[in-house]
DNA sequence: TGTAATTTTGCAATGGCTGCAACGTCTAGG
DNA sequence: CCTAGACGTTGCAGCCATTGCAAAATTACA
């Protein structure tokens, strides 16, 4: 046994992967409206139908794998420290996956990414996953302070931090020019966020 | 003549609005996915084709009319204080909004409340005016601090206040039990999403 | 009344998405 | 090694949203 997969479901990964190959590339290349579910997988070489057994949609191909940062911040929400507030401890967990040195965006993220940001129908779909998010880390949240957390304050304030993070990304990512001088250079992104985040919150108190 | 519109913009007018009233009954009683836009033009009483001439896809049916409440936020936002700071404005704003007594929401109104709030398909679709609103909001924010104001922050600013309003707002409406009395009490809501933000706003200081 | 403008409609086609049943390929047990 | 059942893939038929195009119906106006 080569792996802990057996043949069967190393065959079937390995067509799921041949889908989200082909996608990002023809995605890239022509546009995402402009590429067919049948372009996927005549170009993966695979039937059309089996593009539906791996995906739901078309849009679920660019967001295939999950997504890690996640579990490093609901990592950090789980050990809250004794005088910790809430607040503090988002931050905390907040600053901690803006430094983690999680892989630097690889060449088919960065694709992903401009597509996203460029097209109106992904953008929904990528609003969903951050309002998944979200929910989790109000979870999250909640388990950290078990009985003294208002739910609807725990989801106001997870809101804050989320709704925050995305006003300074829209911005930033506003203008064509901007947004390429920040994919070239992820220490700036990094700045950028941390400035919103906390001059933000410091204005309102 | 009978009113500002001749005949042919009152018929065009009353068409659209019959498909108003058609799809939101419709799809009240069946549900938004369970609904053809075929049955929306068959209860209407024009042609399929017809729907496409006045909403450009079939979530656009719900989200037909302007938001008022925006018109207002951006008046308040139109003339700041001598001394006030961006988010002592955005708050006045808030409470402007909050307090003024625009007209509480009819039946056809909650109707569609909740089927926003029921239908993840349309859920994407409110999120988009969320957002686009707090583009307007921005833009009018940095107008009344014109130069003394960046961008980024000013969005960032922006995402916080809606943010804290989204994440209360999911919250109180993610039990049925709870949406249901909040439908009923709108000074309740008033208040939760008063303390929302105040009580947010002052833990993050 | 006749002509131009505008709205409504029918028709045909594209493309995302789904249920169903068949077909082949793996896996596990004997 | 062989076989029954599990699983991945495929073809097919079909629903539905959406769109382009051009004809038909309706209204406006000279």
């Amino acid at each position: 046994m080569s792996g802990t997969m057996g043949l069967r479901e190393r065959k079937k990964a390995r067509t799921r992967q041949a889908l989200v190959d082909a996608a990002i590339a023809l995605f890239a290349s022509k546009g995402y409206d402009e590429t067919t579910i049948a372009d996927v997988t005549a170009a993966a070489e695979v039937s059309p139908r089996t593009f539906f057994v791996h995906f739901a949609s078309k849009e679920d191909v660019l967001f295939d794998d999950p997504p890690l940062k996640l579990e490093l911040f609901t990592a950090v929400l789980a050990h809250p420290g004794p005088d910790e507030t809430p607040a503090q401890l988002l931050l905390r967990a907040f600053h901690s996956v803006l430094h983690a040195d999680t892989d630097p965006m690889g060449q088919s993220e960065r694709i992903r990414a401009n597509l996203i940001l460029q097209t109106p129908a992904l953008q929904a779909g990528a609003v969903r996953k951050v309002l998944e998010g979200q929910r989790e880390i109000v979870r999250a949240l909640l388990d950290a302070f078990p009985g003294t957390l208002d739910p609807v304050a725990a989801s106001a304030l997870v809101g804050a931090m989320v709704g925050t993070l995305v006003g300074a990304i829209t911005m930033l990512y506003s203008d064509a020019e901007v947004a390429a001088r920040m994919a070239a250079d992820p220490q700036r992104v990094r700045a950028e966020l941390e400035t919103a985040i906390t001059s933000t919150w410091q204005h309102l108190g």
